[in-house]
DNA sequence: CATGAATGAGTCTTCATTCAT
DNA sequence: GATGAATGAAGACTCATTCAT
């Protein structure tokens, strides 16, 4: 009975919260009403104010949310994978893959997330930091395994490495066609791994670019 | 006559415009008042619908306007420039240094232009694809001199230098502090041009993540 | 056992009451929530509703029900009394000290009861009423001892007595000074019982305000 | 034309607080809807808010506003009248006609003002102690003149006075009868002036109730 | 009797936009 | 062109009350 009712509590906040998403991803979080995801859940306009604060938290409880199983699966899966290589590969294709297989979710982190005030300090701390964390262990891996450059600043290396996964994601949410993962996964581990330049660049004058 | 009123009407226009900016980065756009924008460009509230359509468009102004002197300078600069790595560099210092000569600006852009649902419009067309297209030929250009890796998809590639550079002016906004231009640029050159790997890894196994 | 199951809904009838008094005084009858007053009674908010029919009678009983304890009190204490003017002095003084018992109750009184719109019915009948016949009485009584004036309109002398009372008490509420009431009750007698002027008046013109 | 717009500007705040007036007294404060003021007054809801913070200060500029010109009036009046107890029973025919002549304000100041809970700041200070001002100068006028016990605490009858009078008014608004002022007034001025006590009890043992 | 999760009606306030002057 | 007073639609949030357990 007690697990019937908590099931029953959990239900209605997934529900609302389930809401929350397809209404933000749909309108956007300004025009989306709380009545609308009232509605939507099938709970009263209340019932909403009983499980989250009040808009702003349906919005940061989302990304939090999400945040935390994404980095629990990765870090899992992380953990099962040897090599600095496979495992950024695997990080690219779960970032690609987790925002894949939940579109309207891609939205809403993509364009929606990105105005809210609370952003900010979710960007700079918070899950959001432990994702690059995660990211620069690998960077750090790689470059113990000789595969990473050393002397690359790993921390300043993942931010690229997130813009282009970002960049990637967003496009994917504007250009709406089915990306095929498998195909934009390659690409893009081609393009962090080896950057733009022709070998020959490198063999003959390597240094050119650097001070 | 003509010529004064005409400047009359810049005036008043660039005033609003600049307040707008002001405003935006300062409150959000959705926390800006049309009246906010009115008093400090000392205008009437009314006298704003004179120059524009309405507030989005006060947004989307500030982004076409801008982009447009940017690509027109981008252009200019790059016509009198030899050489596709040097005609990078500079990309990279205009992307950096433009919105960094008006942090302001950078704001509005990275924050809260993603939220307009003009955005989108925005994004996969006009003047942001003029951009793109800028860098696309430059790495078209870099693959004809041998710089470029050849076969490297550049429309592909170009999205990744945006993302890289979107993430970079990024930071610069949320973390507040004067990231230096002449530290920064060098890195996402090297970055942009060899990537991750250590070389040996290229040359013991150079096709190891391509299928 | 039905005494002690008597006794339980009391205690929860009591606790109710008297969280609602503190927190009507505290915060006013409309910025307090029902679940204010159940908290602090430790009960369900639900549980109020077996005891009161909601909010307003909440108001109403706790103005009732300590309308009815001093109104009995008065009445075996004025009955053990002899004297009109000991009477009255009685009454003053009941008047101040037990509401000046309890402060919290003084607010409710004299400051949130006004606002209910059922005040305006018990204000009228019910026990105001009762109080004013009580005062009344003494008033009459006071006529056939000779002590005081034969003619004076009795009711309305009583609303003045009243008038003068309740002004103390909202002064006392809203000075927040810990009135000494040993030193008010004789100025009010002293008002109350000769009036502002001074004699020579009287014995010179003594009807010169009575048509 | 400058002058045509500020009367439409007075008319306006006018009309809002008029209806304002109209509807507190009917259906009392919280009851009253700023939708049902503005319809009242023939004028946009928010057209309200550019004459009044809100809810609250329309409540409090109805009685400044009203207190304001009855100080003025009273202190007018009374200056061209000689003798303190001329000037009191004036005041006191004051207190009652000019609530008389608006009986709508009356509700207003004696039931929902009460509540207000900026009420007890205007209470001590502002408006309404200039009115105690203003009798508390008559009774010491009085003392002056001789027909005012000498030895009285004038602050503390002017309490005495004025409880006496607002009780009255809360009687004529409650009653809803149309008290007769001239035969109010004169009740009024005889308790007053002589009290309760019939004059033998002062001459026989004048100080009984005096410490 | 007691609980407290759920309900949903109710309303103040903001502010983009208009238009008479 | 310029003004700014007026408009009125729109919506997040509260909380008294209910009722299934």
């Amino acid at each position: 009975m007690a697990n019937k009712r908590a099931q029953g509590r959990d239900d209605k906040r997934s529900r609302i919260l389930d809401a929350a998403i397809q209404a933000f991803s749909r309108n956007g979080y300004h025009a989306t009403r709380i009545s609308d995801i009232a509605k939507a859940a099938d709970v009263a306009d209340g019932t909403v104010y009983l499980y989250f604060a009040g808009k702003e938290e349906l919005l940061s409880t989302i990304f939090e949310d999400h945040m935390s199983r994404f980095l629990e699966v990765g870090r899992r899966e992380l953990s099962r994978i040897d090599g600095a290589l496979a495992k950024l590969r695997r990080v690219v294709e779960l970032h690609l893959e987790d925002l894949g297989h939940n579109p309207e979710l891609t939205t809403v982190f993509q364009i929606e997330l990105r105005h809210s005030s609370r952003f900010m300090q979710l960007y700079s701390r918070g899950q959001l930091r432990d994702y690059f964390q995660l990211i620069a262990e690998i960077l750090e891996e790689g470059q113990r395994e000789g595969v990473i450059r050393a002397g690359l600043d790993t921390w300043f290396a993942t931010k690229c490495v997130f813009g282009i996964l970002d960049e990637a994601s967003t496009n994917r949410v504007l250009s709406r066609k089915n990306y095929r993962l498998h195909s934009v996964v390659p690409k893009i581990l081609d393009f962090v791994m080896k950057g733009l330049a022709s070998w020959p660049v490198f063999l003959v004058k390597p240094r050119e670019d650097q001070p």
